[in-house]
DNA sequence: CTCAATTTGTTCGTATGTATG
DNA sequence: ACATACATACGAACAAATTGA
């Protein structure tokens, strides 16, 4: 018979104590293990991941590490703080926002190639440009790197202004062109995994998750100027918004006059 | 000297082969390997990622079972696949869609509880309800498990159909009651781990990534009647959208005027 | 103060997985 | 394919610190 790690180790190869670390650093992070709580003894993990006692252990002791476990022998395990802050990057909701919540952002180029291969691009994403820069930066807070970005910009947009797109980010200059009209923004996110670039330049390990958000702008002929891929650190990607619209308001009053209970 | 591999493998503690098998398969999704081409030898692979030949096989074994990958000895080896389609979760980005989306899904509910605690709000997500219900379920696409719910519901919505509530999705049901004015449906998606109950249900690794995203319904009232947390399958996840709306179109038409190159 | 229960810490033996050359 | 070294995981036994009766 087999027990149920030996089937969760078969779904995932990942040693076991990384995994078990992985899910108890979540309870710390999302308080269900609150600050300085004791939290449940090793005999009852063992039970609950159905693991060896050495692996809770060897667990345990990747989080003491990064100093989020304490542990007292005859006491028990006690949390002991949460993971480093994340700086949420809250992706905007439209481009407005987005723009000004990078525009003063550091970023590092670490990369940039002249004539580049055309970014290939979706059915409905327009067409390509007849020439791309490519562009890849880091881009900091708080002095560490949260996100990557890869950038295929139309090359006559970039000659504009050489000086400034490789040096700050390039949508707020884009928006800044008067004579551009952009018909579309589209933006699709998804996870992902680190590529050695990527890993190298967000400082985390090769296939560690990422949260990639693919980003092109449409003009009103119909042409893909500005193709990006941004690969954001897992700890500071959030994506807040309320789906209920303006429109909704008057359904609210209408319904209000109706009943007013709860 | 150590190289940059070292370096990753200081970083990360997956086992070596599974980084390299990683990386490989993101190539092979990329199609900067493309299908049916022949991929650089062992030799290369082992030059380039600095690692050991065995290292190299063992990760061209494990792309070989996800039929990637068909290694012959003496020819080299070919991609012989891309990684299995996706089908992905389309997050819809009004009430509506979502509703219409999820409306004749399958679910299976895998726990309810009468007396649930009250789900933690953030500062702006409203006041609780006098009481809760909690439940669980799972819904299915194509046979397979893409997300988990765990959903507290005001205890006197629940009871005015019971029955549906614990057979189909709340949300519908929810949007059908005229008397119930929502002044907000506030959405956050976040990257999360799988835990042992969440990724037995999804059936995978307990620690891969999950796509956490958390709806909370606060009517005109101020109350969240409805609290739910979403662990979506990393490969059913996806999140569309255009970030212009209409109002941009006048300021497009006004610059079509001025500029029609490109 | 002592004793017993609880809880973490340590060690052994064994089997299998990972990585090198 | 082989020899070697080290890491991962299990189960079990025992040691050491803490707590409360």
């Amino acid at each position: 018979m087999r027990n149920k790690q030996t089937f969760n180790y078969d779904r995932s190869r990942i040693p076991l104590y990384l995994q078990v670390a992985s899910v108890m650093r979540q309870r710390i992070e999302s308080e269900r293990w609150k600050q300085g709580e004791k939290i449940s003894t090793i005999e009852e993990l063992e039970t609950e991941f159905g693991v060896a006692r050495v692996t809770i252990r060897q667990a345990i002791e990747i989080l003491r590490e990064e100093g989020l476990l304490d542990a007292r022998q005859g006491r028990g395990t006690f949390v002991s703080g949460r993971p480093k802050d994340k700086h949420w990057f809250n992706l905007a909701n439209d481009l407005e926002s987005v723009v000004s919540s990078i525009k003063n952002n550091v970023i590092r180029i670490v990369h940039i190639e002249e004539n580049a291969e055309a970014p290939s691009l979706e059915e409905n994403e327009g067409r390509p440009a007849s020439g791309y820069i490519l562009l890849r930066s880091v881009q900091f807070s708080d002095g560490e790197p949260f996100v990557v970005v890869n950038l295929h910009l139309a090359r006559d947009i970039f000659v504009r202004d050489r000086k400034r797109f490789t040096r700050q980010p390039a949508l707020p200059r884009i928006l800044e062109m008067r004579d551009i009209a952009l018909a579309h923004a589209f933006q699709t996110v998804t996870i992902g995994v680190a590529d050695p670039e990527t890993s190298e330049l967000l400082e985390i390990g090769l296939g560690e998750p990422t949260a990639d958000c693919r980003l092109v702008l449409v003009d009103d002929a119909g042409v893909a100027l500005y193709v990006a891929k941004y690969n954001y650190h897992r700890n500071s990607f959030a994506l807040r918004r309320d789906l209920l619209p303006r429109p909704k308001a008057a359904k609210a009053a209408r319904a209000r006059k109706k009943s007013k209970s709860r």
